[in-house]
DNA sequence: AAGACGTGGAC
DNA sequence: TGTCCAAGTCT
């Protein structure tokens, strides 16, 4: 794995911070080339305090719950610039940190500074559930699941601290997994209850989903002979929080008429709707998109929007969903 | 305390 | 196509 140390090399805590914050929700193969591409961009964390926002968002596109990107931007100045380069090394400092809660906390401390921290992620969380037979759901035993994990207490946790968190997690990641686990090849298999009473594919328990609703909007393409299509920044907070989208109604629980959706246009014009509808899927909604397009021969009173041409829309920070958006529309005019 | 917060891959 | 899931955090 990219972040950690080559052999003879000391580990980075810059690295072990910037993998740690990928990882969260999110899989070892999608955030490989992510890492690699920002610690060829921004080899220290003070490279990466001086950069702005926007370029970070820019590499960071694609990954998802961008406030991580945000987060990560604070924590690289507020370290570089007020704690002079010094990175915290306990755990209730490291919390302090925006975006680093009790998981990556720990983990920052075991593993880039060798503290014996309590690194409990989802993968440990599902081993200690399985080896202790825990048949109630995840969420209601939190503290328990905790406790269980910080009594595990081998000589190898003490010499190496990082090394068995990460092995643990690992544990979870390729043998012990939410399906079809590999108990056959697991060591701990001896000492598992779960796997002693068959109930491996039971623990743990599942939750019980929450159906998505479905949300509507309309996205205004607007083309600028020379200027481009106009484009706008959203807000640093809230979904997709400083990315870069297409102008578009609210995102709301019905569709909306042509009427409607022309009443909250940017402004006045002849909207023509482009075949095709855009789907994507948030984490607790669907949204469906469709489109109204138009062209403008001048540049009206378009504050807070931006206008970015077709050949420029790489160098910008767009989430999928307006990947998708600016996809269909460009192939349609 | 439960819901907001993205995306892509596996099945 | 739909559902679940991935090294969580914030409010």
């Amino acid at each position: 794995l990219p972040w950690r140390a080559a052999k003879g090399q000391k580990i980075q805590p810059y690295h072990v911070l910037l993998s740690e914050i990928m990882l969260q929700q999110t899989t070892v193969a999608t955030v490989g080339p992510y890492f690699q591409k920002f610690v060829q961009r921004w080899p220290s964390i003070s490279d990466l305090a001086c950069a702005h926002l926007d370029e970070i968002l820019h590499g960071w596109q694609g990954l998802g719950y961008y406030a991580r990107a945000r987060n990560l931007h604070l924590c690289a100045k507020l370290i570089s610039e007020e704690l002079g380069g010094q990175f915290p090394e306990k755990e209730d400092d490291l919390k302090n940190l925006p975006g680093i809660g009790i998981y990556t906390a720990a983990a920052i401390s075991a593993i880039a500074f060798g503290n014996p921290a309590n690194v409990v992620d989802g993968n440990v969380e599902r081993v200690m559930a399985r080896i202790h037979a825990l048949k109630q759901p995840l969420k209601s035993i939190k503290r328990q699941i905790r406790d269980l994990s910080a009594k595990i207490s081998p000589p190898s946790r003490r010499e190496r601290p990082g090394d068995f968190a990460q092995a643990v997690m690992d544990l979870g990641a390729t043998i012990c997994t939410p399906r079809k686990p590999k108990c056959k090849i697991c060591p701990w298999r001896c000492q598992c209850k779960a796997f002693q009473n068959g109930l491996q594919g039971l623990i743990p328990a599942r939750q019980d989903k929450k159906s998505k609703p479905k949300r509507y909007g309309i996205v205004f393409w607007v083309k600028h002979r020379d200027a481009g299509i106009l484009m706008k920044k959203r807000p640093n907070k809230g979904l997709l929080g400083g990315m870069v989208v297409v102008p578009s109604t609210e995102w709301v629980g019905k569709k909306w008429s042509t009427k409607d959706a022309q009443n909250t246009a940017p402004f006045k014009t002849n909207w023509r709707p482009l075949p095709g509808v855009i789907k994507h899927t948030f984490t607790h909604f669907h949204l469906e998109l469709s489109i109204l397009a138009a062209n403008v021969s001048k540049i009206g009173d378009t504050d807070d929007f931006i206008w970015i041409r077709p050949e420029k829309m790489h160098e910008i920070p767009l989430p999928t969903v307006m990947k998708k958006v600016v996809q269909h529309a460009l192939k349609l005019s």
